[in-house]
RNA sequence: CGGGAUGUGGCGCAGCUGGUAGCGCACCUGCUUUGGGAGCAGGGGGUCGCACGUUCGAAUCGUGUCAUCCCGACCA
C-alpha cells in the first residue's frame, strides 16, 4: 500500500478529549475517530488492525467448534418483551419505532435472537451440542461512555452461544470455549487471568471474566500470590482480622468519650488521639429502597457497597444525604456511631438496645470484623467528640453481620492463608453457564432420547473485540506511537523513502516495496513528499513492526536497514536478499 | 442521573476588568531543502457551541440550552 493512496489522518499533538494513554494515541495515529460520545468510526488503519484481531478469534472459535453466523443488530422490541429483559436493561435499550410504529431496539446483546432461532431450527438431541458465534455490533446506551473504545455506546463484540442437552454438555461447551479463550490471549500475549464473578444482566449460575492486568484498568481483582486464588474486589474473601491490637483501656465495662475536636476523618481522629486505626469502627449511613442503613467497617477498611447490596438483599444503595445523617445521628457527618440512632423524621423514637426486635427503620449492618472483637472507637453522634469501649450487644444491637469490606493487598486468603494482592484489570471477556434461563423464558425445547421435550441447556461466551485492540495499545505502546504485534499490527512493515526527488533511492525504494508485496508482505510504503522527520514519526506513531528505510546512506554505504520497533534495534544487510529472507523470518 | 470542568479557523491554545479576534502547527502557491516533526516569500480560512437578555456596543457580563471530558452509580 503507498502511503500517498491510503488515508492515515495522524495528529501531531494530544487531542484534548483523551485521557487515556491508548486513547490518545488511537486518535494520534489515525486508527478511530469519535463522531459522538461512545460512538467512533474504524478509519483504514484501525478497522485493518481490528480484521486481524477478529481473525485470530476466528481460528480459535473455529477450531474450538464453533460455528460463525451475524444475527440482526436492530430487533423487534417484542422478543426482549418475551424474555422479560426490556425491564431488566432499562434504558441501556435503545428504543425507537419503525414507520408502522412498530417497537424496535438497537440489539446489546443477542441471547433472545439466538434462542429464538435455535428454538425454530433445532428439534432433535441428535443436533447438540451446538455452538454459534458473531463477531459484530452492539449498542448500550451507556450512561457514560468514556475512555474511547474501552466503554463506547456502539461497540463491536464476539459473542458465542453453546446449546447443549443437559448439564454435562454444557460443562463440555463451556470448558472448550475457555481453553479458545486461553488461545485466543496467550496469541496476543497478555497476561490474564480468569476470575469467578456475577452474572449480573445476562444472568444465570455460574460465570468469569477474562482480566488482562493493567494498571488503568477500571476494576479491581484480587489474586493470592501463594495459591493462585482470584476473584473481583466485589466477590473476594479475606480472612476476618481478630483485633487484637485494641489498647487495653478500650476494654471498660462501659462507655467513654473522647474530644475530638473538628476531627472528622479516622486518619485525623487516629492521628489526633495516637491510636491505630484498625481500633476504629466506621460508620456510614446509607439510603436504600428498605430504608436507612448504617454499615460498619473497621477504621482502616472500606466497605464494598456490592457486598452489602447483596447482604442485605436490595438493588439500590447510596450515600445519605449530609442533613439526613445529621438527623439520624444527631452529628454532622464524621461522627456517626451505632448506637442511639433515630429515625430519619427526627423523631424521638430510639434504636431498642434491649432486644433484637429492631424497632427503628435503621437496619445496622456490621462487617465480620467487627464482630470480631468487642470493642471499638466509634464517633459518639455528637460533634466533636468519639466515643471508646463501644462493645456490640452491650451498647447496640446489630441486624446482620457478613463480609461488607473490600479486600486490601496485604490481607490473608482465606483458601491458603497466603498474602493477597490488589491489582487493577481490564475485562476482556466474559463467559457465562446460563442454564435453562433464556430456554425456559423463551420456551426454547428439544426432544431427548427418550422422546421427552427438554430446554437447551446454554451458555455464552463475550469477548469486548474493540477493547481488547485498545488493551493491546495500552499494555504495549510507548510515548512515540503504538507497539503492536505483527499479528494484530496494521501492517507488517514499513518501507520508508527519504528524498521522492532522488531518483536513486526511490528506485531502490520502489523496488522493495514491490518485491516485498510480490512476496505476499503487508508493506506500507511511504512515498509522501515530505521531509524525513515527517515520515519517520508518523510510521512510529501507527505502530508498525519493522521499518526499513531508504535514504542517501542506503546507496552510499549500499546497505540496506532493517529497524525492528519493539526495542529500537538496527539490522544492516548487504545484499537485498539478505534483507529479504530476515523479513521473511520475522514477519510469516 | 448527581458533582466538576471546558466550548474561540482543521488541531492545540491565547484573548474574557466590554470597543468588532490573535498565536503555533496544519493547509494553498513558488523556490530552496530531505537520516528524526525544514527555510524564505506570498496566500486562504473563524456569524468566538447555540438561544435569549443587559448595553450605544458582547468572544468578553447574565440566564437558559446543547456538546465534549473528568469523578460516582452500571458494564465487554
Amino acid at each position: 500500500m503507498r502511503y500517498s493512496n491510503f488515508f492515515i489522518p495522524s495528529l501531531k499533538e494530544d487531542p484534548k478529549e483523551a485521557v487515556l494513554k491508548s486513547h490518545k494515541l488511537l486518535l494520534r495515529a489515525g486508527y478511530v475517530r469519535q463522531l459522538s460520545g461512545g460512538i467512533y468510526t474504524y478509519l483504514p488503519l484501525g478497522l485493518k488492525s481490528l480484521r486481524k484481531l477478529e481473525e485470530i478469534i476466528r481460528q480459535e472459535m473455529n477450531s474450538a467448534g464453533a460455528v460463525e453466523l451475524s444475527m440482526p443488530f436492530v430487533q423487534p422490541l417484542e422478543i426482549w418483551k418475551e424474555s422479560g429483559r426490556d425491564e431488566d436493561y432499562g434504558k441501556e435499550l435503545l428504543r425507537f419505532k419503525d414507520r408502522q410504529d412498530r417497537d424496535f431496539c438497537l440489539a446489546p446483546t443477542y441471547e433472545e435472537v439466538i434462542t429464538d432461532l435455535v428454538k425454530k431450527n433445532v428439534k432433535s438431541y441428535k443436533e447438540l451440542p451446538l455452538t454459534l458465534y458473531q463477531i459484530h455490533l452492539k449498542f448500550r446506551d451507556e450512561m457514560r461512555p468514556r475512555f474511547g473504545l474501552m466503554r463506547a455506546k456502539e461497540f463491536i463484540m464476539k459473542d458465542a452461544y453453546s446449546f447443549d442437552a443437559d448439564e454435562k454438555g454444557l460443562d463440555e461447551s463451556y470448558k472448550k470455549m475457555k481453553h479458545a479463550y486461553e488461545n485466543i490471549f496467550k496469541r496476543l500475549g497478555f497476561d490474564f487471568k480468569f476470575i469467578k464473578a456475577e452474572a449480573g444482566e445476562i444472568g444465570g449460575n455460574y460465570s468469569e471474566e477474562l482480566m488482562v492486568f493493567s494498571e488503568y484498568g477500571e476494576d479491581k481483582i484480587v489474586i493470592c500470590n501463594n495459591c493462585g486464588y482470584a476473584a473481583s474486589i466485589d466477590e473476594a474473601e479475606s480472612v476476618s482480622d481478630y483485633n487484637d491490637s485494641l489498647v487495653e483501656s478500650c476494654r471498660q465495662p462501659r462507655m467513654t468519650k473522647l474530644s475530638t475536636p473538628d476531627k472528622k476523618s479516622i486518619e485525623e481522629v487516629a492521628e489526633y488521639l495516637k491510636i491505630d486505626k484498625t481500633c476504629f469502627a466506621k460508620t456510614i449511613i446509607y439510603e436504600s429502597e428498605i430504608g436507612f442503613i448504617a454499615a460498619l467497617v473497621r477504621g482502616d477498611r472500606e466497605i464494598n457497597e456490592r457486598k452489602l447490596k447483596k447482604a442485605v438483599k436490595i438493588k439500590n444503595l447510596f450515600l445519605a444525604k449530609e442533613q439526613d445523617v445529621e438527623k439520624i445521628t444527631g452529628a454532622p457527618c464524621g461522627f456517626a456511631g451505632p448506637f442511639g440512632l433515630k429515625k430519619q423524621n427526627g423523631s424521638v423514637e430510639v434504636t431498642d438496645n434491649s432486644n433484637s426486635n429492631n424497632s427503628t427503620n435503621i437496619l445496622i449492618v456490621i462487617d465480620e470484623e467487627i464482630k470480631n472483637s468487642e470493642y471499638w472507637i466509634t464517633g459518639a453522634n455528637e460533634k466533636d467528640w468519639h466515643m471508646a469501649n463501644v462493645k456490640h450487644g452491650r451498647d447496640f444491637n446489630f441486624d446482620i453481620s457478613a463480609d461488607i469490606r473490600s479486600v486490601q493487598s496485604g490481607d490473608k486468603c482465606v483458601k491458603c492463608q497466603g498474602i493477597l494482592d490488589v491489582k487493577n484489570a481490564i475485562e476482556l471477556g466474559h463467559i457465562f453457564k446460563l442454564g435453562e434461563k433464556y430456554s425456559k423464558t423463551l420456551n426454547a425445547k428439544f426432544l431427548d432420547e427418550k422422546g421427552e421435550s427438554k430446554y437447551f441447556v446454554m451458555g455464552c461466551y463475550g469477548i469486548g473485540v474493540g477493547r481488547t485492540l485498545q488493551t493491546l495499545v495500552e499494555v504495549l505502546s510507548d510515548e512515540n506511537g503504538i507497539n503492536l504485534p505483527v499479528s494484530v499490527s496494521p501492517f507488517a512493515l514499513a518501507v520508508v523513502n527519504l528524498n521522492l526527488n532522488d531518483a536513486k533511492i526511490t528506485e531502490i525504494a520502489e523496488k522493495i516495496y514491490a518485491d516485498l508485496t510480490s512476496m505476499g508482505a503487508d508493506v506500507l510504503y511511504d512515498d509522501r513528499k515530505l521531509s524525513a522527520g515527517i515520515k519517520l514519526k508518523d510510521i512510529d506513531l501507527i505502530g508498525i513492526p519493522f521499518k526499513i528505510v531508504v535514504g542517501n546512506r542506503t546507496v552510499k554505504e549500499n546497505k540496506y536497514e532493517l529497524e525492528i520497533k519493539k526495542d529500537s534495534s538496527k539490522e544492516s544487510f548487504d545484499t537485498l536478499d539478505a534483507l529479504y529472507s530476515r523479513v521473511k523470518q520475522l514477519i510469516f
